[in-house]
DNA sequence: TCTATATTGATAACCGTTATCAATTTAAAA
DNA sequence: TTTTAAATTGATAACGGTTATCAATATAGA
């Protein structure tokens, strides 16, 4: 069964670069995290086990696993970027209540098969989306 | 007929701001982009006029602009802000390279049609939605 | 084991954005 | 109109997350 860490020892050794005992250890701490992780949250797990961990090589890290497709960046406004798995991971959408901030998480497949299209026609390969729908709720209306 | 001009001077005069000639002439010189804005294009676009205009008076008056709701902020992977006007604009969505940050505009009726069924469903009184793609664009594929 | 080369950690540099501050402008009151 | 308290401005230093640099070290194939 294919996983994330044969995913990236695959895409080093086809790009002629190294697995090593740091890239192992940032892979292996960022997958025990879920959603968006910081770098910071990164650095101080990783660092209870491995004090001497230069935060250049996290970067670099994490870099790469979002080269190969396991790791997706966010840009926040607060600066800070974001890295959220991308791999064994199921995507939905969410509708959310502006009244309570209750979320439903829902798929719709013909969505998803229209934002294909859009990508095509525009020529974008498409990574990942996010669709937030928000209203009230049944609850808040009554 | 309400205006960008009229709210923003309403939202300065409710909380005790000023009305001056610098932010009159961002906010003039923002109207007159479309789509996403980032600060170095009004910079110098404004600097035709106003060659002494303070960068900082730049950020904070689309600070302000933001949070009386004419102009949401958006971050990128580069570290830059964008600014977009939120008033008096069809809405649309957006297809956002997460390499260069490009963005385009775009809709779909039956993406649209899908998301009120999906309300229905839920009981929920649609609002407002959001609906980013991401991915990689022609430009940075090459 | 040897060797070419990728990697690492420390740290300086980068760069977009924010904070600071003295001089100036605004707008409401006198 | 003049006065005045307070908001605003522009210059620039500071900030902070991220990246580049570089000498020392580790990796993996020969």
């Amino acid at each position: 069964m294919l996983n994330e860490f044969d995913l990236f020892k695959d895409f080093l050794r086809q790009q002629n670069l190294r697995w090593t005992p740091q890239r192992k250890m940032i892979l292996e701490v960022f997958l025990s995290f879920e959603g968006h992780v910081e770098i910071e949250s990164l650095k101080n797990k990783i660092r209870l086990h491995q004090p001497d961990l230069g935060i250049a090589t996290l970067y670099r890290t994490l870099k790469l696993l979002t080269d190969c497709g396991l790791v997706e960046a966010h840009s926040f406004q607060n600066g800070k970027k974001t890295y959220e798995r991308m791999f064994h991971v199921r995507h939905h959408d969410h509708l959310i209540c502006t009244c309570c901030g209750e979320t439903i998480e829902f798929e719709h497949p013909l969505i998803e098969k229209y934002q294909l299209q859009i990508c095509e026609q525009y020529g974008f390969t498409l990574k990942n989306h996010k669709m937030e729908l928000f209203g009230i709720c049944r609850n808040c209306l009554k």
